[in-house]
RNA sequence: CGCGGAGUGGAGCAGUUGGUAGCUCGUUGGGCUCAUAACCCAAAGGUCGUAUGUUCGAGUCAUGCCUCCGCAACCA
């Protein structure tokens, strides 16, 4: 594990070009990759910070034919977008390009190409569904039929969200493609897999044993997967939007986008220096993806399976995924728009990019999902960063103009009370490099705030406003010292708040400084000439932030009119189908919930004929005791069905409310049970 | 039903190999006035989700249960 590393490649998950990035994206992968970039360069490391857009892949080619464009128009979109809100908040990558770019096709293709050579590809050929009308093949989730178990008519490909059984496309009755409504037909298609099977018992010693220190979240998800037992996985689609399969025969099929995508940190190196190969192949180099929770899998299994049957690259040496970000307590969404966007929160807070850096790290998802919240933001921006870190500068600032005409004063002989504040900078530096080296960003800033803390603390204590009336030395020697911690406090904070580290740089007059500086008393030389004190950070106030959460309410409101709009009529019936349906008033006897079942009741129906049980998929909606003795309606002449081996002789008949809420369908007036509903 | 993560004072989080429960914010009281009503000191506030168990001793280990999140299902 101590290898000797001599250079650091970091790489960001490339975020998907379909829309723009949000303070999840930034909070989970990019400011912590950051943070660390700026470090490592800060200490005079060779490092290489790489990013870049995720352009390929079905959403993409569906949203280009939704909007009638092409899946390339909507990338250029997206990825200048994406690119503008990371340079905007100051991610420092050596290079941000994207998978359409000339090189990173030559690369994956190659990349391809090696490992078919090598024979490290099994194919195989399946019947999958394809959608005629669209002209491609589908993937699970965009096949849509009812389900085999529990007869919901809008069971996906993969899964069946009502029952929760896992499907395959094959198993669904009557399916209908997603894309154009059609109906598809299977039809064969052959398919080139990575056998990750083969590789499962390097990656287990891999993993398992030589990588005990990654985080718990991505260790324990490796293991459960090596536990499972890896299955092949396949690397490439039967779709036009991609790199191509380059393979004699392979018309019409490119890499899957997880195949395609990782590539891309590969593709972007190269096309950032000739000299790539260094920092792919040599074993010094320590390679560190930065990720979601999302992407363990890809990034610590199927990404280093992949290097591995290639042969000439180096593996991972650390994955330090992040949990997620939820946004006012609720889970961020690109779909309904529930999302602080990059780009939104710089017109609403010009200049602000380093308040959203701190809060975002302060506050990071780094061992549980956390929550970003308006009000959270304010007080962290007024009583951290305005209150401790700008107010400290502030007064060190203002008293050294003030006393001494903004020109940093002598260094007298230091008392035992200025040496010991001074020993607090070291105790901070061991422990602020060591939680950065371990990617513990959260706790690093706290160690870099407590360094303004001590500022605060011994101004306070020695009290130079005082003094200057009786000992204008001791307090040059205060003031010296003061700004000694200023001129830290612009180092310390380079990767975090790169913005006011350079700010503050301005208001002492250096340009730069090394991270190996921090600690030293002597930044300052006596009589070098300060700018005028001016304010780092400022309050935010209460309307400022109400009209943030206002702006969210708003959205909740337009998603749940949005969702309102009621279903389009199905098709017509003749009278006769629906003289078929036999629906009656009975009442409840007894309900009950159905055990190890969360949704389902059971009930006992006086239905004038002896009586019926029915099981109902209600009991997040409605208490068993709240049902009892109250009528409801059902279809009587429903077949029978067994659920969780209980049979259901019937179905209940409820409406569904807007926010999905159920409530049961009553006859205005009692009617004796087994009356009939016409 | 499977697998992973999480559940610690009002809020947000730390708690390395089991040994007196910490930090930031908030609250209360006091001090200071250089500073953006900012800063400094002190105090109050926790049966560490729950139940058993291992141990001289458990937030920490084991097992069951409850709750939240995620993966499987191309949103960090």
């Amino acid at each position: 594990m101590s290898k000797a590393f001599n250079r650091t490649l970091i790489t960001s998950a490339l975020p998907y070009a379909n829309g723009p990035v949000h303070i999840g994206h930034l909070a989970g992968v990019y400011v912590p990759a950051d943070i660390y970039a700026r470090y490592l360069r800060l200490k005079g490391e060779d490092v290489l910070f790489i990013g870049g857009s995720d352009e390929h892949g079905v959403p993409i080619a569906l949203k280009a034919k939704a909007e009638g464009v092409s899946p390339q128009d909507v990338v250029d979109k997206f990825h200048y977008i994406i690119k503008k809100s990371f340079e905007d908040f100051g991610i420092s990558f050596d290079i941000y390009s994207r998978t359409t770019s000339e090189t990173h096709y030559k690369t994956a293709s190659d990349f391809f190409r090696k490992l078919y050579d090598k024979g490290e590809f099994v194919e195989k050929t399946s019947e999958q569904y394809y959608d005629e009308e669209a002209k491609q093949f589908l993937a699970d989730r965009y096949i849509t039929g009812k389900c085999p178990h529990c007869g919901n008519e809008k069971a996906y490909g993969d899964q069946c969200e009502s029952c929760g059984t896992s499907l395959s496309p094959l198993d669904l009755i009557n399916p209908k493609s997603a894309i154009s409504g059609s109906v598809p037909v299977l039809k064969e298609t052959k398919h080139w897999y990575l056998p990750l099977d083969k590789h499962e018992t390097w990656l287990k010693k891999w993993i398992l044993e030589d990588h005990k220190e990654w985080k718990t979240n991505v260790y324990g998800q490796c293991k459960s997967w090596l536990d499972m037992g890896l299955q092949p996985r396949a690397v490439s689609r039967d779709l036009d939007w991609g790199v191509p399969v380059p393979i004699e025969g392979a018309e019409g099929k490119v890499l899957y986008v997880w195949f395609d995508a990782p590539i891309g940190y590969i593709s972007n190196t190269i096309e950032l220096t000739p000299d790539w190969e260094k920092w792919w192949k040599q074993e010094d180099t320590k390679l560190l993806h930065f990720i979601g929770k999302d992407n363990i899998v890809f990034h610590c299994i199927v990404f280093p399976a992949m290097l591995k049957a290639e042969g000439s690259f180096i593996l991972p040496e650390n994955v330090p995924a992040n949990e997620f970000l939820n946004l006012e307590g609720d889970k961020i969404s690109t779909s309904r728009n529930w999302a602080v966007w990059l780009h939104e929160y710089l017109e609403d807070f010009p200049g602000k990019q380093d308040v959203l850096r701190y809060v975002l790290t302060a506050n990071a998802p780094e061992t549980k999902d956390n929550d970003f919240t308006w009000k959270d933001f304010q007080a962290r921006n007024n009583n951290e960063l305005v209150a401790v870190l700008g107010n400290f500068v502030n007064r060190a600032m203002v008293l050294t103009h003030n006393y001494f005409e903004g020109k940093i004063p002598v260094c007298g002989v230091l008392t035992d009370y200025d040496k010991e504040t001074l020993k607090e900078f070291t105790a901070i530096k061991a422990e602020l490099e060591n939680y950065l080296q371990n990617y513990r960003f959260r706790e690093a800033l706290k160690e870099a705030m407590n360094l303004s803390r001590v500022g605060n603390k011994y101004l306070a204590d020695t009290e130079p406003w005082k003094l200057a009336k009786t000992d204008m030395g001791r307090t040059a020697t205060i003031l010296n010292i003061s700004m000694q911690i200023t001129a830290n406090l612009a180092i310390v904070f380079e990767p975090f708040l790169p913005v006011s580290s350079k700010k503050i740089k301005g208001l002492i007059n250096k340009s730069d400084f090394k991270w190996s500086q921090f600690g030293q008393i002597d930044l300052l030389e006596a009589g070098h000439e300060l700018n005028p004190a001016e304010l780092l950070f400022e309050k935010i106030e209460d309307e400022t932030i109400e009209r943030q959460v206002q702006k969210l309410l708003d959205t909740k409101k337009a998603n749940e009119l949005r969702e309102h709009q009621t279903n389009p009529q199905k098709a017509n019936v003749v009278f006769d189908d629906f003289t078929k349906l036999d629906i009656r008033v009975g009442r409840v006897l007894e309900c009950q919930k159905v055990p190890k079942a969360d949704k389902l009741l059971q009930f006992k129906i006086d239905d004038g004929l002896g009586g019926r049980t029915i099981l109902s998929g209600m009991a997040e909606y409605y208490a068993p005791e709240e049902l009892i003795g109250k009528q409801i309606c059902f279809i009587a002449n429903l077949e029978p069905r067994k659920i969780r081996g209980i049979e259901s002789q019937g179905m209940i008949l409820s409406a569904q409310n807007v926010d999905g809420s159920l409530f049961v369908v009553q006859p205005s007036k009692e009617v004796l049970p087994g009356s009939e509903v016409l």
